[in-house]
This record gives structure tokens, sequence and C-alpha cells, in this order.
DNA sequence: ACCTGAACACCGTTCAAGT
DNA sequence: ACCTGAACACCGTTCAAGT
């Protein structure tokens, strides 16, 4: 039966679960799914495209949610945010690959189009609410791998009873901060 | 005359900003060194220490200023956080070999100790200040990269006079939302 | 102390040729 | 349409041996 380009996608998301994006390399990938790794490049037209589609399959785990009441807005964006955060922290190397994908076609962040709604029902206008956004998933992403490399760093080490504390504290303050300033860039109506 | 660990960085910044990231392989650096590739590592652990290094070096571009007023504490910020963006923002995947760097070695950015203590003359207690930090530098580096990468796709376009102009405005926006956050979280003694 | 030569174990990408 | 086989042009790292 033949390969599909979702096996092929599949197969890297699991590649990078279990050993990280040093590992995920276009031969191993080959050898995973028993193929030469020509075969690969029929389905995909290069790594940096797989790369994306990893990307953009890592974000899918997070689903679009309900519109929230405008003064419960900002604490909607808060809870989806850490959301996003528990589910990218345990695969490895994921911030690098969103931000690879990000880098690479900018649109791969439409899947969080919620972002910019919920922005804008707290006030934030349309014109305002890319950069908005812009300034959270950079904070998102750049929590997340510091932290990831701090669990790296520790894997020899004793597992630390709740090393996560650090990391959990450091992401919850930007995303107050950043919050807080951006409503009050907008006076209320 | 006998290769310099100093000559080495020096090359590999060389490399660095003509070329970018990709182009900066130990074969490479070797080549343009005139020494075999085994000889670098006499200088250097592994490629890792020499990118610390390298990013280190591209952090001394801006000096450490002098401590500001408490009440001009914030513009001094904002003032010197542009600065680094303008030097940094010149040289190709500068804002992914610091986040390379910063990964690696946590205190890579101990340059910008100047930061922590202008963030404590703002009112950020001592144990606050590192988070705070870290928000700034994150969007500092994820502005860079993602500004960089559009001009890379702009680069077989024509340069459109003042391209630059979403990406500075970005930053600015990010910067003054966040600081604004920061002083907020504390209320004024 | 500093470097060469050569090897080891990998990469991503392409493409004629097969089925 | 989908894949193999094989090549091209690279990587980072190690290490005996040279000077």
């Amino acid at each position: 039966m033949a390969l599909t380009r979702e096996q092929l996608i599949d197969a890297a998301v699991g590649i990078l679960s279990e050993f990280g994006l040093a590992d995920l390399s276009m031969r191993r990938l080959a050898r995973e799914l028993d193929v030469q790794v020509g075969a690969l490049y029929w389905h995909v037209k290069s790594k940096q495209e797989l790369l994306v589609e990893v990307a953009a399959k890592l974000l899918d785990s997070v689903p679009k949610p309900d519109s929230p009441a405008v003064n419960l807005a900002p604490m909607a964006i808060a809870a989806l945010l850490s959301q996003l955060r528990t589910a990218l922290i345990t695969i490895p190397d994921s911030a690098e690959v969103m931000q690879l994908a990000q880098s690479m076609r900018p649109d791969s962040l439409d899947p969080l189009g919620w972002l910019l709604e919920f922005l804008e029902i707290c006030g934030v206008p349309e014109s305002d609410a890319p950069m908005a956004r812009h300034v959270l998933v950079n904070h998102l992403l750049g929590s997340i791998s510091a932290q990831q490399e701090s669990l790296a760093l520790a894997a020899g080490t004793e597992p630390t009873a709740g090393s996560d504390t650090w990391g959990q504290e450091s992401f919850d303050y930007g995303v107050r901060v950043i919050l807080r300033g951006i409503i009050a860039e907008y006076p209320k109506n």
C-alpha cells in the first residue's frame, strides 16, 4: 500500500516527540517508514515544508475555543496560552519547530486565529491585534524553549520534584504583564 | 604563526555576517583560515561552544550604558533595546544564534546585566527582574528573526523603500506594551 | 603546544530508471 | 503514480601521528 503524505507527517511528529529535532532527519524518517530516502520527496517538496506541516499538526492539539464575554476575554487568553504551553512543553524542541515554521511561512500561526479574535474582544483594534499576538506568541515560544533546555540539562540530574515551577511561574508572569500592558494601551470606550 | 581562539571566533562572526548561519560550518571556517578541520578542535571544544562565543561577541557591540534616573529608566530601557535591535538586525540569523547560545548557556545574556539593573530602578523587585528581562529579550529576539525572514523573502523582490517600517513599528509596540505592563505590576511606593 | 591526514558516521537533495 | 538505487556535495567530531 502506498505511502501517504499524512503518514509521513505523522511519522515525523512521532520521531520529534520521542527523540527530538536532532534525530528528525529525512534518512531516519525513510528508515522508519521502510522506504528509500528519495521516496519522501515525492510526497513533500523539502524538509522545510515537512517541518511546517509538523508545526501545524502540533498546533492542532489545542482546538479553537468559543468566544468569551468581554470581561472574561483576558482570562480566556491566559488560560488558552497556558493550555498551549502544557501541550507543547512535552514535545522536545517544539518551540524551535514552531519558530522555524513561523519564519518560513508567517501564516503558520493562522490556527491561532482565535487569539486575534479574543484580543479584539479585549478592545485591541484590528490594526494592532497582529502585533499584540506576536508579542504573546514570542513569549510563549521563548518560555517553552528556555524551559525545555533546563529540563534537558537536568536530565542527568535526579528529577527534582516540581522543577517545572520556575518555568511555569516565569511564563505566567509574562502573560500577566503583557496582557495588562496591551489592555492599558487602549482607553476604555 | 599559530591560530588563535580569538581569530577563530572573529572569522566565525565574519562568515555569519556575510553569508548567514547556513554557511557557518566548521569545514568552511577551516578553509577560510587555511587549516584542516581538526585544527579548530584544539581551540574550541565543539561548534556549540563556538556559537556561544559568537553570540557573546555580537552582544559586545552595544556597551553597558550609565544608570539613568528613576523617572527616565523606562525610556532608557526602550532606547537601549532599540539600539540592540539595530545592531543585530544587520547580521543574518543573529537572533537564532542568540537563542541557541541562550539555550545552551543561560548566562549568555549576562552582558545584558544593565537590563536587570535598569528594571530594578523602575521598581521591579530583585526576585522578578530576571523574569521581566526574559520577556523583553524574548520580544527582542522574536521581532528580529521575524523581520529578518521577511527581508529574506523580499530579497528577490525590489527593495520596497522603507520596508523596515512594519518591523520597527511592531517592535516598538511590543516594548511599549511590555514596559507598561511591568511597571503596572508594582504599586508605586 | 599546535596542527595534519584520514577516517567515521552521518546529512539534504536530485534523478534516471524501474514497476 | 509511486518508488528504488545511486550518486552529489556536503556535515561535525575524533584521533593517531607528525612538528
